[in-house]
RNA sequence: GGCCCCGUGGUGUAGCGGUCUAACAUGCCACCCUGUCACGGUGGAGAUCGUCGGUUCGAAUCCGAUCGGGGUCGCCA
C-alpha cells in the first residue's frame, strides 16, 4: 500500500506517529509561508501542513498544488495548536505535519465542484459520474448501498437462505413490461430476454427443494424512466417454501426494522408495521402506496351531500361517482393563488375543479354555532347547515381548516386528492425526513377487469395463489378473489411485491385460462413452470423489495439516480459512454439482423448535419 | 405520445424590449500573505444568452418551431 493510515481514520491516537497519507487534493489554502491541504481520501479528510522550516522541498511541491491532485504525503500526526482546532470535522483536532510529497497525478479542472454540494445540470454530472461519486454526499450513499446489501447478505445467511444466481440471457414471457431483447447469433431469428425478474426461476428453486433462496439480481424492464424507475434496477428477491403470509411478513419487517436499525440508527421505524387492506388504503389516501407519516386523510362525503342542490355533488353522485375530500388545518386563509393552485393540480390530475371551504378562524368561534355565511365557499349557498356540520364532524375540523373536495369518478377522485394530500403534507411540512413509515398493504383483489381487452388481468402476476376458500368464485365472480398478496410500502413507495404461489398445475392453468390464454399458449410460454408443478411443487412464497428505493429512502435522496453508481438519464441513455449507440454492419449481419428504414432515417436525422 | 418546469462565462444564479459594450458569486490564471479550514488581499482572462425562424427601428428579453434536460400521466404482470 501506498498508505499507511486513511485520511478520515486519523485521531488523537496517532499523534506523534509517523503516517503515509494518499488521497486527493480537496481544498487548498496558501498562506504564502504556510500552505493547509484538505487531503481526501474514501474515510475522509485530514489537513496537510506545509512548512518551508520542516520541509522546503515538500513546501515548493505544495505551492504547486491544485484541486483533484493526487498526492501521497508522509509526515508526523500532530495535535494542532490550541485554538486552531475545527469542530466540523472529525479529524479536526489533528494535522500532519508534511515531511515528505509525491505527486502521483494531476488533475484538470473539475467541470463542477467536489468540495461542495451545489446542484449542478444533471447531464453533466452523469457525463463525469466519476467526479460526480467523488463527492462524499454520493461516495456516502454508495458506501451506505454497500452496507444495506451486505447486512440484507448476512441477515438471510443467518436465516439459513442460499444465495443462487439465476441466469441474465433467458426466454421472454410477454404481458407485463415490455422485455428488453438479445439476438442469438447461433440461432438466427431468435431471442433471448433479460429478466424483468427472476421470478418463474425463484419458483422452480423450490421445486428443486432449496426451500429458502436469495438473491441480490439485477432486473431489467423496458418501460418508460421515473425518479424511481431505471431500466435496470437491482431487487432482494427471496422465496421460501413452506411458509404463508405470516412467516414472510414476519420475516421482512425483522429484515427492514434491524436494516434500519443497523445502518441508519438516526432514523425511526414504526413498529410494528401497520396493515391496511387494499380498499382501506384507497379510501383513506386514494393510493395503494401511502406515505402514513401524516394525516390528512381521505373521507368520503357523497352520503352528506346526497340529496345537495349542489350540482355539481349532485350530478357527481348520481353518475356513480363520488365526492371526498381532505381537510387541511389552519389553511382557511389560502390566498386566492393558493387556491387557484391547488385546483391546477387537481385539474392537471383530471379533476373538473375543486371546492373549498373555508372555516371561520376565530378562537372563540365554535364550530358547533357555525352559520353558513362564515363558511367562505362558492358551494355555500347550495349547503345547508346540517351538510357543512356533517361535513365537519367526518373530519373533525377546526376553526381555521379548509376543506377540500372533489367530485366526480371514484378513481380520479382518489388519484387527485391524493396528488393534493401529498402536496400538502410537503407544503405543511409534515413528512418527518427521520422517520420510514413502513406499511403492509393486504388483500388485493387477484384480477382486474380490463376495460379495453375485455379479459381478465393478473393485478400482479399471474402465479399469485388465491384465498383457499375464494377459489370457486373463479368461475362465479372472479373479481372477488381475493390475491394471497402483500406490498411493502414506505413513506408513499412502494418499497416490494409479494405473494404465496400457486403450487399446482391445475390451479396454476386455470387461472391461466381464465386470463385469455389458450392451451397452445400456455404451454409455450409456461409449458416448463406448469411441468415443475407437477414434480412435488412445495407449497411456496416471496418478496422481492426493491433495494435502489429502499437505499433511496434511507439516504434521504430524491431519486434512485443518486444511490446506483452508474444509472441512465430520463431518455434511457447513460451519457457518459454515449450507449445506446450505433454497431457496425458485421455485428448485425452476424446476429442475423437488418434495421428498419425508419430506424436509419432516425438515425441520419440524429447525427445531424 | 400528453401535460408542467428548465436551458445566460467552467459551475450556480441575476437580468425579462433600448442605459446589456450582459451583472453577481464561485471556479480558473498571476502576484502578495506563517495558523487557515467556504482563509484573506490585489489584478486578469473568460459567455454573440441551447438552435433555427419570426415580430420590432431595436430581442438574452416577445412569438413560433426545434433540440436537450428534469418532473409527471399513459406505461411499469
Amino acid at each position: 500500500m501506498l498508505k499507511s493510515h486513511s485520511c478520515g481514520e486519523l485521531t488523537k491516537e496517532q499523534v506523534g506517529r509517523e503516517v503515509t497519507l494518499a488521497g486527493w487534493v480537496h481544498r487548498r489554502r496558501d498562506h504564502g509561508g504556510l500552505v493547509f491541504i484538505d487531503l481526501r481520501d474514501r474515510e475522509g479528510i485530514a489537513q496537510v501542513v506545509f512548512n518551508p522550516e520542516i520541509s522546503k522541498a515538500a513546501h515548493e511541491v505544495a505551492d504547486g498544488l491544485r484541486n483533484e491532485y493526487v498526492i501521497k504525503v508522509t509526515g508526523e500526526v500532530a495535535l494542532r495548536p490550541p485554538g486552531t482546532e475545527n469542530p466540523k470535522l472529525p479529524t479536526g483536532e489533528i494535522e500532519v505535519i508534511a515531511s515528505d510529497i509525491q505527486l502521483l497525478n494531476t488533475s484538470k479542472t473539475p467541470p463542477f465542484y467536489i468540495n461542495e454540494d451545489v446542484e449542478v445540470d444533471e447531464n453533466l454530472f452523469l457525463k463525469y459520474r466519476y467526479l460526480h461519486l467523488r463527492r462524499p454526499r454520493m461516495r456516502d450513499n454508495i458506501l451506505l448501498r454497500h452496507r444495506v446489501e451486505k447486512f440484507m447478505r448476512d441477515f438471510l445467511d443467518a436465516k439459513g437462505f442460499v444465495d443462487i444466481e439465476t441466469p441474465i440471457l433467458m426466454k421472454s414471457t410477454p404481458e407485463g413490461a415490455r422485455d428488453y431483447l438479445v439476438p442469438s447469433r447461433i440461432h438466427p431469428g431468435k431471442f433471448y430476454a433479460l429478466p424483468q425478474s427472476p421470478q418463474q426461476l425463484k419458483q422452480l428453486l423450490m421445486v428443486a427443494g432449496f426451500e429458502k433462496y436469495y438473491q441480490i439480481a439485477r432486473c431489467f424492464r423496458d418501460e418508460d424512466l421515473r425518479a424511481d424507475r431505471q431500466p435496470e434496477f437491482t431487487q432482494l428477491d427471496l422465496e421460501m417454501s413452506f411458509v404463508d403470509e405470516e412467516d414472510i411478513l414476519n420475516l421482512v419487517e425483522e429484515l427492514f426494522t434491524s436494516l434500519v436499525e443497523t445502518v441508519k440508527p438516526e432514523m425511526q421505524v414504526l413498529k410494528p408495521f401497520p396493515r391496511l387492506s387494499y380498499a382501506e388504503s384507497m379510501e383513506r389516501y386514494g393510493t395503494d402506496k401511502p406515505d402514513v407519516r401524516f394525516g390528512l386523510e381521505i373521507r368520503d362525503l357523497s352520503d352528506i351531500v346526497a340529496d345537495s342542490e349542489f350540482a355539481v355533488f349532485r350530478s357527481a353522485i348520481q353518475g356513480s361517482g363520488k365526492v371526498k375530500g381532505i381537510c387541511l388545518p389552519g389553511c382557511a386563509a389560502y390566498s386566492h393563488k393558493q387556491l387557484e393552485e391547488l385546483t391546477e393540480l387537481a385539474r392537471t390530475h383530471g379533476a373538473k375543479g375543486l371546492i373549498t371551504l373555508a372555516l371561520p378562524s376565530d378562537d372563540h368561534a365554535s364550530l358547533e354555532h357555525l352559520t353558513l355565511d362564515e363558511v367562505k365557499s362558492v358551494a355555500a349557498k347550495y349547503l345547508t347547515i346540517d351538510q357543512v356540520k356533517e361535513m365537519v364532524q367526518k373530519f373533525e375540523a377546526k376553526p381555521g381548516d379548509l376543506v377540500v373536495i372533489v367530485a366526480g369518478e371514484p378513481n380520479m377522485a382518489n388519484r387527485v386528492l391524493d396528488e393534493v394530500r401529498r402536496e400538502m403534507g410537503r407544503r405543511l411540512n409534515l413528512m418527518d425526513p427521520n422517520l420510514l413509515a413502513f406499511v403492509f398493504i393486504v388483500g388485493y383483489p387477484l384480477l382486474e377487469w380490463n376495460n379495453e381487452t375485455g379479459l381478465w388481468e393478473p393485478m400482479h402476476h399471474p402465479f399469485t395463489a388465491p384465498y383457499e376458500e375464494d377459489i370457486p368464485l373463479l368461475d362465479k365472480d372472479p373479481s372477488k378473489v381475493r390475491a394471497r398478496h402483500y406490498d411493502i410500502v414506505c413513506n408513499g413507495y412502494e418499497l416490494s411485491s409479494g405473494s404465496i404461489r400457486i403450487h399446482t398445475r391445475q390451479l396454476q392453468e386455470k387461472v391461466f385460462h381464465l386470463l385469455g390464454y389458450s392451451s397452445k399458449e400456455i404451454e409455450e410460454r409456461f409449458g416448463h413452470l406448469l411441468e415443475a408443478l407437477e414434480f412435488g411443487a412445495p407449497p411456496h412464497g416471496g418478496i422481492a423489495p426493491g433495494i435502489d428505493r429502499v437505499v433511496m429512502l434511507l439516504a434521504g435522496a430524491e431519486n434512485i439516480r443518486e444511490v446506483i453508481a452508474f444509472p441512465k438519464n430520463q431518455g434511457a441513455v447513460d451519457v457518459m459512454s454515449d450507449a445506446p449507440a450505433r454497431v457496425s454492419e458485421e455485428q448485425l449481419d452476424e446476429l442475423h439482423l437488418k434495421l428498419k428504414d425508419e430506424a436509419l432515417s432516425e438515425l441520419e436525422l440524429k447525427a445531424g448535419p
